[in-house]
DNA sequence: GACAAAAAACCGAACGTTTGGTATCTTTGG
DNA sequence: CCAAAGATACCAAACGTTCGGTTTTTTGTC
């Protein structure tokens, strides 16, 4: 695997690989271990095929961050738009993208975001934007829903962490009922 | 440490400053901030003074995330004693904690604990041990407020994070009327 | 299509810096 | 004087980055 030199050359396969391998080296073994040799190597390229596709190791972390904003937006969009019932439809769709991570990596959205923002003040702020945008469009339907979109963030925090929730699928149910007009 | 009071020069002032800025550190700029040399400068020794205290970055590492835990739990068994009402004392003690950082660099307390925990996969062990401890010592006052101590997560997440929330104030009465008995 | 030229993709070694750690001095206070 | 407290000097390893070279793919021309 070390000699790309003789294989096909697929390059967004490669870079594809080196986003991926970074989110998950960062949400498995946490930012110290993402090196560029380490995200190379698992993406099956030295260090000079890494910098091909990234000028830097932060331009790797950037557009890495804002996939992760893409994908979860895009994944939140789509919730919003299948949902018959307006009120708390935002929030519902939180909910359901951390929940329902039936995807194979999803999971790692998650730790990898969290991570990412955690040890990058700017990225910290990147965040609270375009959460403060998102949470703005949605402020009509999606009022006084804080606490369950506060849950939602627990949720999947606890995940990473480790810590078991008994009755998941139950409390889950309970926070769906919460964003429904009416309290259910 | 047999003689308490008339130190010689004040190492424990020390000791105690590069535990502090350690975690000052790594709650505003990350894990990746928190070198020996920044921790040492920041407490006014070079890394020669460092190493008098700590072995190794490990040692203070880990002193620091053991410290941050009997920090939380003292706070927590303290809230707890002193409520009147059994009923949910425990998810109380759990929210007051994090809603009321009244000491200066209590904040961080959480931020730091956050960044130890996500950048060392022994610490997000260490972290779900010692919670689930909590929780199996409180099962019978805190059952089925889940919600609470998740939406509490949640909670200095989004201080870490900068997610300004309208209604902070509001928004802790209501957790805290969740916890008491019948509702509210 | 053939075929050379150009571009893209990637390697591999080296660079200068920073990291954590160690070993050896020097200062301090009782 | 003497041990604790800390400074200074140094080390090997790892880090991110740079760069010239090599291989593959695309492009332009006939």
């Amino acid at each position: 695997m070390a000699n790309a030199h003789k294989r096909r050359k697929q390059p967004e396969v490669v870079r594809r690989n080196l986003l991926d391998h970074a989110a998950r080296i960062a949400a498995e073994s946490g930012i110290t271990a993402v090196t560029v040799q380490a995200v190379s190597a698992a993406a099956g390229v030295t260090k000079g095929g890494f910098t091909h596709h990234f000028p830097s190791k932060q331009a790797l972390m950037d557009a890495l961050f804002q996939e992760l904003l893409n994908d979860i937006g895009t994944a939140l969009a789509e919730r919003v738009q299948v949902d018959p019932e307006p009120h708390g439809a935002f929030t519902r769709a939180y909910l359901n993208v951390v929940v329902n991570r039936d995807s194979d990596e999803k999971l790692n959205t998650w730790a990898s975001l969290a991570v990412l923002m955690l040890n990058d003040p700017d990225l910290r702020k990147t965040w609270a934007d375009w959460f403060l945008l998102r949470l703005d469009q949605y402020r009509e339907t999606d009022i006084d829903l804080a606490i369950v979109r506060l849950a939602t963030d627990g949720l999947w925090l606890s995940d990473i962490s480790g810590v078991p929730l008994p009755d998941r699928e139950q409390l889950c149910t309970r926070l769906v009922q919460l964003t429904l007009p009416r309290g259910r």
